[in-house]
DNA sequence: TTGTAGGCGTTATCAA
DNA sequence: TTGATAACGCCTACAA
């Protein structure tokens, strides 16, 4: 075989080395049905002898499509890439994974704040459409994707706005399985760690769907409301701390994310609460961090993979102009150690 | 303004509107400086009311550059991404960001199998270069990546071939820092848990970091080792079953990974002894996750910001023909709950 | 300072 | 079944 280099083969190479006209070489190589299987034959080694690959640039502009998809991360302005929630990581990964799968390539871009908000990925012809990724937090970030011109192709993960092309996690029933788990359990005076008013819409789900098995089982929900503008974790630890404060007698707490559930349980073992014998706590997100506590927080954890393929499908409808289906990922419970047998 | 909407505008397009030829479009939104100012502001002026944007396919086959470069996850097969040690995705973002500050798109893949192992980025002029992350377990993944043709520009991370183009934490430096970390605060049989011959090269360096620490400290280095191909909390814990039952005093533990020191305190806690009363542990890289152990874990954590930029950088230096300078990465301690004070 | 024209390497149309 | 040929939209000599 000879050496491997990389000197810049063009289909007019391999042609010359096939003896075959340089049409031919394309269409032998994307598989066309119409070359005859002895002139594909000697293309396909030609291509192979000489190391040829397709210049994917000359191809796409002719085409009029890139075979890519963007995957915008909105972060908060300024924070740190390590401390993004790992649950934005596995869901990058398996939409790349989706993506890949879908045989589209992923260009990846982190944004913060205004100077470096861009959705300009289909008119510049870096991809076909767009998957935005986030917190619902960066409002200023919403705003901008919201008005990205008509015809953009993209859906989001995070949003607010339920006019977005949405995708979400199946909120409300994983509140319930959460409650219901506690129930089952023996915890009666459950309270939960969240916000109805927050822009995390999801959070407003979770409460709701919390609410709704704490109804169907005769009991009254609470809520204890997280302050805004915190880490989540800190949200946590000090929702905590008010709950305690208030006298209101508690058993169990439903946190609407998992670091929200981390912190309080932080701040109940650091009085010497016993969990989960005296207190029980449960999460959402499914993230790793979880398994760390201790004991482990059982939690709700979105199906990732579905998440991802989702996203993906949803955009690749939008696309070819299909109608898309399903926008909400199913959820399963995680029980670990945070909630008694 | 005109409502904005996604249909194809071209440079002619901009031409005829500013009433200028197309090259002087061209010339004028890429700045070139032979442009009068009135013609460019009129050029400007017609692009922004017609929503142009550049076709980047057309701009990068003239060019014959991409403004891209890859990025390749090399994970374990079959493994899921949510997963994935959350210590590369750190490392994914901050090589992004690194990236994105240097003008460039990136171009993300997730690799774990020969089925799947794609590193012609370059020769299909979707990236003028590549960046290889990801653990040395794979070594099928390595296999595949050191074979590429001559003149591929590529760095990485994780590998355990020396001749590759790499770049790595100070491990040794970090080694150091957390064993005489342990030292000063007063523990003196500090075992290390890790391997001298794991593929893992890092494990091996932190070892030696570790080793040159004890003896200049007048006392001797005991390796406990990890089993080999198990998931790292489990090694860790395992390790630490060995180390209590081998009966060999010890009051310290420096493990080579967060993980297997995590596995190790699990371990160790399930048994009734207090850390960091009786026994101290340090980890290393950082991960978020040995934050939410009780204790949390003091560990050695990388400058991932750094880490993006030399991986970044090296890249380009490469593809642009210069010599590159650095390659390791700065480490510090971080200092939390699993060491005494 | 600006315009003309050629070509980057494909894919796709139209003949043969 | 294959070959000529015309775009795709831009950048960049070269000329004016």
């Amino acid at each position: 075989m000879a050496e491997k280099r990389l000197t810049r083969v063009t289909s007019f190479d391999v042609a010359e080395a096939a003896g075959v006209s340089q049409s031919t070489v394309s269409r032998a190589l994307a598989g066309d049905p119409s070359i005859s299987a002895p002139t594909r034959q000697r293309v396909m080694e030609a291509a192979r002898k000489l190391n040829y690959q397709v210049d994917e640039n000359a191809a796409r502009l002719r085409r009029g499509k890139t075979g890519t998809l963007a995957v915008v991360m909105v972060c908060r302005p300024g924070q740190d890439r390590k401390d993004l929630n790992p649950f934005y990581y596995a869901l990058l990964g398996s939409t790349c994974a989706a993506a890949a799968a879908r045989g589209f390539e992923v260009l990846v871009a982190f944004q913060d704040s205004p100077e470096n908000f861009w959705g300009h990925y289909q008119e510049r012809r870096k991809a076909d459409g767009m998957i935005v990724i986030g917190t619902s937090e960066n409002t200023a970030a919403w705003d901008y994707f919201g008005a990205l011109p008509q015809g953009s192709h993209w859906v989001c993960w995070g949003a607010t706005q339920d006019d977005f092309p949405w995708v979400r996690s199946d909120n409300h029933a994983g509140a319930t399985l959460a409650t219901r788990h506690m129930l089952v359990r023996g915890y009666r005076h459950i309270v939960c760690l969240g916000s109805e008013t927050s822009p995390q819409r999801q959070f407003k789900e979770r409460y709701d769907g919390y609410a709704a098995a704490m109804e169907s089982a005769g009991l009254e929900p609470v809520l204890q409301r997280i302050e805004r503008g915190l880490p989540r974790e800190e949200q946590g630890r000090r929702a905590a701390v008010a709950l305690i404060e208030s006298g209101r007698p508690f058993d169990a707490i439903f946190g609407v994310s998992d670091e929200i559930a981390l912190g309080a349980l932080k701040e109940l073992a650091g009085r010497g609460l016993v969990v989960p014998d005296q207190i029980g706590i449960v999460g959402f997100d499914g993230v790793r961090a979880g398994a760390w506590s201790t004991p482990p927080l059982t939690t709700v954890e979105s199906d990732f993979e579905v998440a991802g393929s989702l996203l993906v499908d949803r955009l690749l409808a939008m696309i070819s102009g299909e109608t898309a289906t399903a926008r909400r990922v199913p959820v399963r419970l995680v029980v670990r150690g945070s909630t008694r047998p």
